[in-house]
DNA sequence: TTTT
DNA sequence: TTTT
């Protein structure tokens, strides 16, 4: 079955990239996603949702490249579950207290860092990559 | 900013509708989303996530209605965090472990059923509402 | 059955709201998205969708209000088609020819621009609303 | 930037599978994905939209071998506009009328069939593969 | 008609 | 706790 999850928001932290034992480069970073909205007593709440971003291979080269703390993006991915409950992974801290985070594998990194932001960072201009499937000639299609 | 997921997936038990204080229909029921891959060995991996999907009033009146355990559905909504970590809701359990868990809030809610499978439950064909913004006629368009 | 389209671009030209005959306010704009990719034979290809956008009620007239010409924005919606092709709806410009185009009837409306780009116009700071769900108070929550 | 759509819905005829002139399968199905709604004086209208998918190489084998008309399929992908004018392409017809049709690159597909409808076309259990990025063992992640 |  |  499918599920898909697709989210705009800030870096938290500049980007660490690391390897795989079988040299597979994995880049991760956090992500927070907030929003401002009213509850029924009229108050105005802040909710901000911290997303655990990793990606793979090209797209984690780049990422380790181009974006930076701050920088506005937009990831589209799947969550990562623990494998035996089915649900968000469950660590313990050094304080002895737990926590859960939501993480996602992502399959699509876009900057939404304009020029002025960005200073040779993440943007459209200055080389990020916009991941897609690979290309295939017009001329080339059959129909 | 903006966050958004899609899942499609079973129902894993009947839905439960409950009233808020103020009056308002709240369903909650679970959503398993599986998948197989193969692993970096090659061998078959199974993965099921779990969501624990919430909805409210007329949304909460159809789910309760017309879905029941073992349904295909598709939902649409926001994840809900814990307010203070920003991440999931960790839950104590009563034999002493914890838990976290997907909570969705949706926003839409689609029967995948088919009419020879529902049987009276959850499918196009037997009245289930598909979730939409209130029309507006053409005529009514002015431009 | 269920649609989706999520598009992030930007703005072609500032936003018009008009009124229905019944006086609900509809707001309509454009928007391109672009994308560089290589193709087959390693060139540079630039792709622009543009896509047409209408908004009703609230969200109409706060996109009238706060977005401008150039905005960077993301929108999910449902594309709105012909009623009796299901493709597209075409169009018989004044030269004679024809013209088809992607509408989209907007479901949820987010600014991408920063503070700095904003001055005045849409942007988190500046009170832009986030579309999203009444909310209901966690105190009201019966589970 | 970015955009996607997410579709469910019918496909309208069996899958047809060509090659290109390099010898890349190309799978070519319409998706017809419809919903009932109350216009603004409570008649029921059903509005259906038909998208052309394709999709290439590995997909476009397992969407020819597995997907029949009449399956309900669940596809995530791009328009593909037309390159002069970024909206749908606008197609002469013999009879001298012109159209246009959403095309979708697909991404992703998932058969939405159940074992009994299915009778040895695509589902879960019939070896239809589930799209997905390369699986990486746990074991191999550096964090 | 936008943007980088 | 689902489904294939």
């Amino acid at each position: 079955m499918f599920h898909t999850i697709i989210v705009a928001g800030n870096i938290g932290r500049d980007p660490e990239m690391r390897y795989t034992p079988s040299g597979v480069a994995v880049t991760s970073f956090s992500v927070a996603s907030s929003r401002q909205y009213s509850n029924a007593q009229g108050q105005a709440v802040k909710e901000t949702i911290w997303f655990r971003v990793s990606c793979w291979s090209k797209l984690a080269e780049y990422a380790n490249t181009y974006l930076k703390k701050g920088n506005k993006v937009l990831i589209e991915g799947r969550l990562v579950p623990d494998t035996t409950t089915g649900g968000p992974r469950i660590w313990n801290r050094s304080d002895g207290t737990t926590s859960a985070s939501y993480e996602i594998n992502a399959v699509t990194i876009r900057s939404l860092a304009t020029r002025s932001e960005s200073e040779g960072t993440a943007n459209n201009s200055s080389g990020f990559p916009e991941y897609s499937e690979p290309s295939i000639e017009e001329d080339d299609i059959p129909f």
